[in-house]
RNA sequence: CGGGGUGUAGCGUAGCCCGGUUAUCGCGCCUGGUUUGGGACCAGGAGGUCGCAGGUUCGAAUCCUGCCACCCCGACCA
């Protein structure tokens, strides 16, 4: 196994496929780019989701499931979300297969079994959850009207990249109808602002928040927030989307309803997304050379405890011992692993554990029997302790939540240590190279100067930060004139 | 769809240019024994349509043709 792991993605998917996700199909699939989530990894975005769906329901909205399948029809009808897609779709024409008669126990597409109407898997659900809402609302009193859905989505993608990019994801995705435009901003906003909460308080990545650019927006949407987020080897990702549809989706699925003034009108929408896509930048926002890193808050296991013995006796009086530190973890809401195989060396054991990113690991042996003592190993840091035994659970609480917290300090740091504020396009070119990373730079916010940069740099305007200076400037590129710089990066 | 590369055991690979005994090595797996505070050791063992199909040849993992899949770069991408 490598141990001289780079920064880059492609290589992190080694990590992955050991622990995470097994991403090969049935052979001659031809499907590419799907992944297989493994328990461990599941574990993982079952934790994701808890949190997420608690967030989602403190701020009132509710859960609710749409099909998987969108007439074509249905799918056209808001134009530029359509057309936006439909480069990516997968497309169910036929409902039944039939024997080969040619080629004996083979099956073929039964060609009588054509639809009438195709069907789309959807890549993301506005279509059928608009024309759905279409009959959900008439009267202002139905509005907001507050819907999440966990689901899959499928996005036939020229190229994917394991987590970042699959074929089919799992994700979250929001939508919402409001009765007034303000409201409707202030909700999708709000979203923006739980999905940043979520990412940096519970995954321990740092973001920025800020607009995207018009080349750069949702199809379909007036206006898209977004989170980004920096990845060790200096690649931005996106981490989470919200987006105001103005009354795009009202419009093209006649979505009315008649207001306190008794006028009929177009309810505003929002629609706010994040994925399994999250998974990725965690894993390449912590994880180091011997492996993955997680933060406690998503730890499957938080705490492991390897025992260190030689006779039964030992064994027992180490079970003892665990069986009491277990209980007074469990009371304190810590998962403990206690790993009580027998088969495997301690210090195989300290490796695999690291490699799957424990935050915590305990060891027990008979130095610590006489001693009264536990010996405790951080994942982030690598450093060990000896701690008495005695007090032990509130200390290792407490370092959970220390963990937790320079896990976010540490991404911090090097977030902001890779923002370059540039001047000249000479500059820009050559920190992008060089130190990678975010650059800050004013732009005349035309799509041409947009589109040329990235054309030469390859970098993309990844946000504009809502808390950014506005400023008087001059286009780094066109010298044109410019309210306030915007950030730049190499994006996955 | 363009450019490049790869395909040999569960995983990672040698061999291919220059055809020739039983296809190499490591990890993992199984059995027995000794081990166990940072990936243990010894001995034995199982495991292969050499991506698929066809061709050349006395003989093909190796040469030729076609196909398939995957990876990287591009195009594409909330």
């Amino acid at each position: 196994m490598s141990k001289n792991l780079t920064k880059r993605a492609e290589d992190y998917s080694k990590w992955y496929n050991e622990l995470v996700v097994k991403a090969d199909l049935a052979e001659n699939s031809g499907v590419r780019g799907c992944m297989v989530i493994k328990p461990y990894g599941y574990a993982i975005w079952e934790k994701m989701q808890a949190e997420l769906d608690r967030m989602f329901k403190e701020t009132g909205h509710s859960n609710a499931y749409f099909p998987l399948f969108v007439p074509k029809s249905m799918f056209e009808a808001e134009e530029k979300n359509a057309e936006g897609f439909a480069k990516e779709c997968a497309i169910v024409t036929h409902y039944r297969l039939k024997n080969d008669e040619t080629r004996p126990g083979k099956l073929m597409v039964d060609p009588n079994a054509k639809l009438e109407e195709e069907l789309i898997v959807r890549p993301t659900s506005e279509a059928i959850i608009w024309s759905t809402y279409k009959n959900w609302v008439q009267s202002y009193r139905d509005l907001p009207l507050l819907i999440n859905q966990w689901a899959n989505v499928v996005r036939w993608e020229m190229r994917t990249r394991l987590f970042l990019r699959t074929a089919e994801f799992l994700w979250q995705e929001g939508h919402t109808a409001h009765a007034t435009k303000a409201e409707a901003i202030e909700e999708s906003e709000k979203m923006m602002q739980v999905y940043a909460d979520f990412v940096e308080n519970f995954m321990a990545i740092p973001v920025i928040k800020g607009l995207k650019t018009e080349s750069e927006r949702f199809a379909g949407a007036e206006e898209t927030y977004c989170i980004e987020a920096l990845m060790q080897d200096g690649k931005a990702l996106q981490a989470g989307t919200s987006h105001f549809l103005g009354q795009n989706f009202a419009k093209a699925f006649d979505v009315k309803f008649a207001s306190k003034e008794g006028k009929l009108e177009h309810v505003w929408g929002t629609s706010w997304g994040v994925s399994t896509r999250l998974m990725g930048a965690l894993v390449m926002t912590h994880s180091d050379d011997n492996g993955l890193v997680l933060p406690p808050n998503l730890a499957p296991i938080q705490v492991v405890i390897v025992p260190i013995f030689k006779t039964e006796e030992q064994f027992e009086a180490i079970k003892a011992l665990v069986d009491s530190l277990t209980t007074s973890l469990k009371q304190l809401s810590v998962t403990v692993k206690f790993d009580t195989r027998d088969t495997l060396s301690p210090g195989f054991k300290f490796n695999e554990w690291e490699l799957k990113g424990v935050p915590v690991r305990i060891a027990i042996g008979p130095k610590d029997l006489e001693n009264g003592t536990f010996e405790v190993a951080r994942r982030d840091n690598l450093t060990k302790e000896v701690i008495p035994s005695e007090g032990a659970a509130a200390y290792i609480s407490e370092l959970l939540a220390k963990i937790q917290n320079d896990l976010f300090g540490k991404a911090l740091s090097f977030r902001n240590e890779h923002i370059t504020e540039v001047n000249s396009f000479e500059e820009f070119k050559e920190v992008l190279e060089n130190k990678t990373g975010f650059i800050s730079a004013h732009w005349d916010g035309t799509p041409e100067t947009e589109e040329k940069i990235k054309d030469l740099t390859k970098a993309t305007i990844r946000c504009i930060p809502l808390d950014r200076k506005l400023e008087e400037g001059t286009c780094i590129f066109s010298g044109g004139k410019s309210v306030g710089r915007v950030l730049f990066a190499k994006a996955y």
